[in-house]
DNA sequence: TTTACATATTCCGATATGGGTATATAATGG
DNA sequence: CCATTATATACCCATATCGGAATATGTAAA
């Protein structure tokens, strides 16, 4: 068995640095390939082919429009990864240190109330 | 060229779920090896090979304890990942549609201060 | 030191990748 | 209808993958 599909996941899809840039570009608002082509510097056919793998988990949608098909990003695919992702924050986040400080307080407080000291 | 190695980033490393489980296995707690095989119910071999990734990209950090190897979590690797996609949390979550329409009202009412209407 | 246990590495094979180039499909304009 | 523009697909290739099995390394116990 070989790695997992690009497409299998949005985990998969966004590993490639590209379609992360794609997204991002995307964020920006709705926009047709060849804005990506220019923008991005890319050869048509690879950005094409990064939108596929985007549309298949879902990360993007188009629309029709002339000869134009205008892309946009659904973040909803990306939720996943986010939920996953945020439980880790505690780790680094000062935040969760000065929580962890506070909480750390609060149970000596309560061991020297409860207790004989 | 194929694609980027697993090692390459955080993103790569994360992508393959059996190292997500790894990491979230490891999230209750330091652990050794034969731990994670027992738990996951994977090879060992496999999970050696799992856990060199993550070491590689500094998402696990190992101690030597007599013959065991003990792994335990180290989310700062994986911060670019939630700052990345935290970006995109405003496009699922409803908190953000809500401030939209705080937003969308502030304007309008300040649009008709300021002008005839 | 010989044995047993814990972990890491190596070699294999099947597979999917991502870039490049050429080409196909689709819609518009003349 | 033909040319042009916009996008998608097909094909090729070099590469890295992940799992499985065997083996190497390293430490502790007998």
């Amino acid at each position: 068995m070989a790695r997992a599909a690009t497409t299998a996941d949005a985990f998969n899809a966004v590993a490639e640095p590209r379609r992360r840039q794609i997204l991002d570009v995307l964020a920006g608002g709705e926009r047709p390939v060849n804005d990506l082509v220019r923008t991005l510097g890319l050869a048509q056919p690879q950005v094409s082919k990064h939108l596929r793998v985007l549309r298949e988990v879902g990360a993007v949608d188009v629309r029709d429009e002339g000869r134009q098909r205008l892309y946009r990003v659904n973040g909803h695919a990306l939720k996943p990864i986010h939920d996953w992702v945020k439980d880790y924050e505690r780790t680094w986040s000062e935040r969760f240190d000065e929580l962890d400080v506070v909480l750390e307080e609060l149970k000596e407080k309560e061991a020297g109330d409860g207790s004989s000291e």
